[in-house]
DNA sequence: TTTAGTGCAAAAACTTTGCAATTTA
DNA sequence: TAAATTGCAAAGTTTTTGCACTAAA
């Protein structure tokens, strides 16, 4: 089932905000902040609280993810369950898939995990 | 060596306020948010500003980590190694040990990892 | 005594809210 | 057409900055 239609199936209706921001998030590689998203589909005249609204529905919904990189929050499409590593210095994020299951603790439910990874990249390790 | 001698043995300088903030973190269980540091030690007329800079200072030479659960910033000692769970609903933290070594990638140095678990606590899944 | 750290006030950055107008189903 | 969504402006939060004063090494 793609996003669409998890949308569609979702108490939220499809709208074209809605829409640009997640063909928007379905080109990126890598997890993009608010100001990025407002940034690249504001010509298409879209808010950037329509953007913070529509974050926060889809993550409701389970379409978008969020991370924190150094102080900076940071969403993304959960595709295909990965995570990140961050350089602490630059920011430059890479990604690597999810290998381990998480051994659930007995006192949750609706688990999701997210694994970050912070460190110094190449460039910034000298 | 424990946190006091870390920050003697750092470019920084030992003073009322950073001892504060340490002493307060010291004491904690769970990772806090800098309106709790700030709000327990203001008595001893620490201003917010120092907490904030105080808590950058300490991650710069590594005493203390930051986590993000649900848009709010945490900070702690990196006692022992250890991970979080949040309710995604209530914002509960719980703590469970980290017994996992991470397959260090490879163009990063300096390597930290942190695993963020949400999900919803017995209290919040009814 | 010199350099780093502090408090305070103010600015900047980020996020949320209320409401009238618009759009979706 | 009813109910949800949007844009805009304004308010709330959180974090950072500049600067004169104070404290640490």
């Amino acid at each position: 089932m793609n996003y669409v239609d998890k949308l569609q199936k979702s108490p939220y209706k499809l709208t074209d905000s809605r829409l640009a921001v997640l063909k928007y998030l379905e080109k990126q590689k890598k997890p993009k902040t608010i100001k990025e998203i407002h940034k690249t589909i504001k010509e298409k005249r879209i808010n950037l609280t329509s953007v913070y609204r529509t974050i926060k529905v889809f993550q409701k919904i389970g379409i978008v993810f969020e991370e924190h990189f150094l102080n900076q929050a940071y969403y993304y499409l959960d595709e295909k369950r990965h995570h990140h590593i961050v350089c602490s210095n630059c920011h430059y994020i890479e990604c690597f898939p999810c290998d381990k299951e998480i051994k659930k603790p007995a006192n949750f439910k609706n688990i999701h995990h997210k694994l970050v990874i912070t460190g110094l990249c190449k460039k910034c390790a000298n």
